[in-house]
RNA sequence: GCAGGGGUGGUCGAGUGGUUAAUGGCACCGGGCUGUAAACCCGGCGGGUUCACACCCUACGUAGGUUCGAAUCCUACCCCCUGCA
């Protein structure tokens, strides 16, 4: 019943590269609805710098796991993967077409490539360990690991700490290497074979442009009286919403590390960097399709529109 | 005009006679990424040839000089900053 003519669109490429103005029209001409892809997109609450598109620009498309989360939970990839699969099934149930927007390439792979089972994430450990790091350095979490899992330690760079972190308590909390564990990924849902990928890359220098642009507006539009209000209510400034751009400097404005215009600058700094991962994410990731442009582009538009009635192109 | 300080690679900034194409930071480029991913980390980074070991060229304001050897010392000139006039 689901053939390759029933695809699942996703719409990928840095930020600021028009993806959600592109999916909006890919979605009105093949009778989508959207979901959202995109890790910092999926909090409420934060508004002003996280690009969402306003409901009287979504031309009536719904769109799914956006605005949803509290910014005093830290969201995760593996439950967004989850979640989506839902999606997937009710949008198809619908007999529409589901179209996956925005630029967390580590989401859509935890789609593509489903996670290990491991136990949820315990808090508590997690403050323990990173209470430790905070003391004695990423270097001394490493040796930890080291020690109880000699395999895991020698897959990460000492200073990564997330990463070694994680391995950590997944050995204390699984009482098995990371490593060991890692090869047991469970089949991907069914609808990722039917996956169409497509990535914008506009000019690199105009994607910039674009960013600085972009940032300018966000502060223009009271992102500072924004942050201010949300820590006001209690949203923890260590919270993954308040890390995401723009956010995290502002906090540091207010908290008086830096200046108001050094914290434009280093967010404008930020994003840019940020774009540039997201390009050589996507570069990388199976099957992309690239589109040189602008999601905005009519002629973008035309030649994603081509490419999805042509029959895929095997790989 | 006098006195003092300074001009270093895209940028900031070390280096004060000899592994110096020149520490380091930033920018920039490339890469990684298995429940924090808008996070976090790794690498390259004057130019040219080479698969590579390697080799060649050009570089520390400009022009000369001293020296086996200079970004580093000397001379002149140009420019910048500070104080006194």
């Amino acid at each position: 019943m689901n053939s390759p003519q029933n695809p699942v669109v996703a719409i990928v490429g840095p930020t600021a590269s028009g993806k959600s103005t592109l999916g909006i029209e890919v979605a009105l001409q093949l009778n989508g609805e959207i979901i959202n892809c995109d890790s910092v997109q999926v909090y409420q609450e934060i508004q002003i710098a996280t690009a969402k598109v306003p409901l009287e620009e979504r031309k009536g498309i719904p769109h799914h796991l956006i605005d949803f989360v509290s910014p005093l939970i830290n969201y995760t990839a593996a439950e967004w993967a989850r979640e989506a699969v839902t999606k997937i099934e009710e949008i198809e149930t619908r007999g529409r077409v589901p179209l996956l927007v925005g630029g967390t390439g580590f989401y859509l792979r935890a789609l593509r490539q489903p996670f290990f089972a491991s136990p949820d994430t315990d808090a508590a450990l997690r403050q323990r360990i990173t209470t430790i790091r905070e003391r004695r350095g990423p270097e001394y979490v490493h040796r930890l690991l080291q020690r109880l899992d000699p395999t895991g330690a020698k897959r990460f760079f000492p200073r990564d700490w997330p990463r070694v972190q994680r391995a950590l308590e997944v050995r204390i909390q699984t009482g098995r290497s990371i490593v060991a564990q890692m090869d047991d990924r469970p089949a991907p849902h069914e609808s990722t074979r039917r996956l169409r990928i497509l990535a914008l890359n506009p000019p690199r220098d105009e994607l910039y442009q674009h960013i600085n642009r972009r940032t300018e507006v966000h502060f223009e539009s009271g992102l500072v009286d924004e942050v201010c209000n949300l820590l006001a209510q209690g949203v923890p400034a260590e919270s993954s919403a308040l890390g995401a751009h723009g956010y995290r400097r502002v906090v540091e404005f207010l908290r008086g590390e830096r200046s108001l215009e050094s914290a434009i600058d280093q967010t404008k700094l930020d994003i840019r960097h940020y774009a540039k991962r997201q390009l050589t994410w996507f570069r990388h990731e199976n099957g992309v399709e690239w589109f040189a442009g602008f999601g905005e582009e009519m002629g973008v538009l035309g030649s994603v529109m081509e490419s999805l009635m042509a029959p895929a192109q095997p790989k």
